[in-house]
DNA sequence: TTAGGGTTAG
């Protein structure tokens, strides 16, 4: 439209548009903007060009991404870190650990964006000795006290790795944890036995200014087996809340009932819902088989 | 006015 209208896009342009492709992962036009800037080689900043580096990556085209790095003459520390984070977005964890030291080796100062980056390269793999050395960097340079992603990371680090005590020291010592990090410890506890933990933070979260997200339910819900009828309760507020569309949360609440012994409830959820993907059917028939209605296990899986 | 990092179910 802008070109229509008669103007040149800018250097500004060009980010927002850029931005836009990447959360849209629109590689098409990603791919045409980067054409028509060779024509308007004055709209090419270090902004534009680290907006390509994450367009590329993230649209998991890494070759791409790291030719438009290596072209660049000067990386900054947003070059660096945007690349390191398409490397562990598309699953390249040894590729981005070495990009990250080399990054250092440079002289790049290690920063929250780093920081954030590697410690959820550190959860993915379970690398407790790589995460551990990253959080003294974040002890040394007070970044945790500051930066709630460093203070996320680390929560959900310690968790991935089953360090359920370090997770809680990290949210403990945190100012004041926003909902992101509430999430992540809760749903630590949950996937390390520790329901009743669990919904005591629940209960606290729901009673501060904070509003659970569906993605808090979607990690609480596991730990409401034990006590159903709560568990029920909280469907309710769920679809209160317009929260059963998404279809993770079904299957959360397929979870919840299959392993609450409710598996009525569990077919007739699976029966009202929209669409089923793969972890709908899987939740179904697992539920069915420690339910020991074998035969309807077997229907399900030959249907 | 412009770029990069964290939480979700089997």
């Amino acid at each position: 439209m802008i070109l229509e209208d008669g103007f040149a896009p800018n250097g500004y342009t060009y980010v927002a548009a850029l931005s836009g492709c990447t959360n849209l992962r629109a590689e098409r036009i990603g791919k045409e903007l980067h054409g028509r800037m060779y024509r308007t080689e004055e709209s090419i900043n270090s902004f534009v060009t680290n907006c390509l580096v994450n367009f590329y990556g993230k649209c998991g085209l890494l070759k791409s991404a790291r030719l438009v790095f290596d072209g660049t003459l000067e990386p900054n520390s947003v070059t660096w870190a945007s690349l390191i984070s398409c490397y562990f977005h598309c699953g390249e964890y040894q590729e981005g650990l070495t990009m990250f030291v080399s990054a250092l080796r440079r002289g790049m100062i290690v920063n929250e964006f780093f920081v954030g980056s590697v410690l959820g390269a550190s959860a993915a793999t379970k690398s407790l000795k790589l995460g551990m050395q990253i959080h003294s960097l974040v002890v040394k340079s007070s970044l945790g006290r500051m930066d709630q992603f460093v203070v996320t990371g680390l929560i959900n680090f310690y968790a991935k790795c089953g360090r359920l005590d370090l997770a809680r020291r990290s949210f403990d010592e945190a100012e004041a944890p926003e909902l992101h990090a509430w999430t992540a410890l809760i749903g630590g506890c949950v996937q390390l036995g520790s329901g009743r933990e669990a919904i005591d933070l629940f209960c606290k979260l729901l009673s501060s200014d904070l509003k659970p997200s569906e993605r808090t339910y979607s990690s609480v819900l596991g730990a409401f087996a034990d006590v159903k009828e709560v568990g029920k309760q909280i469907h309710c507020r769920i679809v209160k809340l317009g929260f059963d569309s998404f279809s993770f949360i079904s299957n959360a609440l397929l979870d919840f009932y299959s392993k609450s012994d409710l598996f009525e409830e569990s077919l007739n959820l699976f029966r009202e819902m929209k669409e089923h993907d793969v972890v709908s059917w899987n939740t179904l028939i697992a539920g069915c088989v420690s339910s020991g209605w074998y035969e309807e296990a077997m229907r399900f899986l030959t249907l």
